[in-house]
DNA sequence: TCAATATGTGACTAAAAGGTCACCTATGAG
DNA sequence: CTCATAGGTGACCTTTTAGTCACATATTGA
């Protein structure tokens, strides 16, 4: 696909992919807390030891985990970086411009109108 | 699933989900710079009116949207209040713990050594 | 050495998500 | 009324993703 107007797919793609799944957003919560080894996470959940290892995996991918080996052990450490540049890239444009939309939003939701806004064309 | 751990499922599960697709993203972008009708939304990208359709339903359920009808067409308003929802609830917190965890970070990547937590039981 | 522990990989299944198509409804202009 | 236009729904196909299992490797302690 992607003839005319290509999906950007930037690298951060991969980290909204890892933040979709409820238990990768659990996993980061508990690494927030500190670093852990595979087998603490896996105890955390309900799934198996592979399905968990797999989150790991992904998280990993995206740039949100570093890890640390020790002997047979491996160590799992939160890295808050990639979330901060989704912020600062993506979430903090809309609390900025948020003001006067909302006022117009609440004429809509109040009204069923706002703004009248020029049309262009519908193609 | 869900035996022993159950996986949250939160309001605003539908709130990441919608934010993980690139094209849902773009679609918020656009509608960042003011309210478009269905068709102007279309027009911007390479998929089908019906693709984009779907798109914006999962916008709607997630409540990012708020849709005004006006006669035939439908203007389509972004709200932006679940994106500060998640933000102050999700990556707020990532931002406020981060600075002690970073300089953990450091020693790891540089040295492959973090300092070392006592071990629990790992099942 | 030997066995228990901790982790890793690849193939496989089932469900969900992205996308298209055929078809339908409603509105506005003449 | 009539017809072109904007929007909407459901079935359908294809790809991706979540999760499991069988099997394999590496490390530690006795």
């Amino acid at each position: 696909m992607s003839a005319a107007h290509p999906v950007p797919s930037t690298a951060s793609d991969a980290v909204w992919k890892a933040l979709a799944d409820p238990t990768r957003r659990q996993l980061l919560d508990e690494l927030r807390r500190g670093p852990r080894t595979t087998g603490d996470l896996c105890g955390l959940f309900a799934m198996t030891r592979f399905g968990v290892m797999k989150h790991l995996r992904q998280l990993e991918e995206a740039g949100l985990l570093l890890i640390e080996r020790r002997g047979r052990e491996r160590w799992n450490h939160l890295n808050p970086t990639p979330i901060r540049e989704i912020y600062r890239r993506w979430i903090r444009p809309f609390e900025e411009e948020g003001a006067d939309q909302l006022l117009q939003l609440k004429r809509v939701a109040e009204r069923g109108v706002a703004a009248k806004p020029t049309r262009k064309k519908t193609r």
